[in-house]
DNA sequence: TTTGATGCAAAATGTTTGCAAAGCT
DNA sequence: AGCTTTGCAAACATTTTGCATCAAA
């Protein structure tokens, strides 16, 4: 169901991590969790409300708990926002052995792809030791309109 | 009281490129305008209502206001918006002559710099190409620890 | 049984809109 | 005069919080 080893799975560490910090497992949890594991690209709060509320094995989990949830994963650094510029802020699982990866946004039809580029990640690597910021993390969006929409 | 020269200030741009678009010169807007170009950096709407209060020569803006003046500068992309990952979007004023510049985001407390990086803006440039997008616009953020917060 | 997890409803926050008064040209 | 611009207040959309209930350990 999900691209994932079993040994190495990010539902695993997910579920690890969360134990250590003292969390139970919690079903609307849980659910949230392996929804952004199946999924290749960021989620806002209410996609992933609407996902979980679709059915099959999937369970409802409210607003509010899905904003706790994500707000928790960030936390411990297993899911990251995306800022896309649009309403809503998106979600994505973050892997340690997957290659980091960016996003292109439609201004237009507002769909967001990810996509990842060695030199580019390079150069930040470099630029960020000369700046006056002890840097964490980055983020970089493209914007323009996506194939469909230029046609 | 700007350090643009008098013949291709980003004021005298924006005034020129408002009236084309037939809009009338409102002392809101000129406020705004004036305040933006006196900026290095972004500023949030709340920052920018609470400047134009302070005083000396500049006039009270509504907030609603200032929200419509930044629309519509952004729609003539006179203006572009920088998202930090914080609660409230940035504005800040786009100049055709200057260096593109990026931002850093103090995670701690919130500060907000300005970066340029030739190497970067060139990676940029050439996976703009190879993507399924017809890129217009990027923005990059850089998250970390200040040196007054990392200290 | 104790503590964290969850849903619901209400609140808080940032942004947008409707409308009438005021300002440009 | 005829149009845009502006301020105010209300509406909106997203996110957060308070609290009672439920579930995991």
């Amino acid at each position: 169901m999900n691209s994932h080893a079993a040994t190495d799975s990010w539902v695993e560490r997910a579920e690890a991590t969360l134990s250590a910090a003292g969390h139970k497992h919690g079903g609307a949890r849980r659910a949230v969790v392996e929804l952004l594991d199946s999924q290749q690209c960021a989620l806002t709060a209410v996609e992933i409300e609407d996902a979980l509320r679709g059915g099959g094995e999937r369970r409802r989990v409210s607003r509010a708990s899905v904003y706790r949830i994500l707000d928790e994963l960030e936390r411990l650094r297993l899911v990251q926002r995306v800022e896309t510029g649009q309403a809503m802020v998106r979600y994505e699982r973050v892997c340690e052995h997957e290659e980091h990866h960016h996003h292109l946004v439609c201004d237009e039809c507002g769909v967001v792809m990810p996509f990842s580029d060695k030199a580019l990640e390079s150069a930040i690597e470099t630029l960020s030791e000369r700046v006056p910021l002890k840097v964490s993390e980055h983020e970089i969006v493209l914007h323009g309109s996506c194939q469909d929409c230029a046609a």
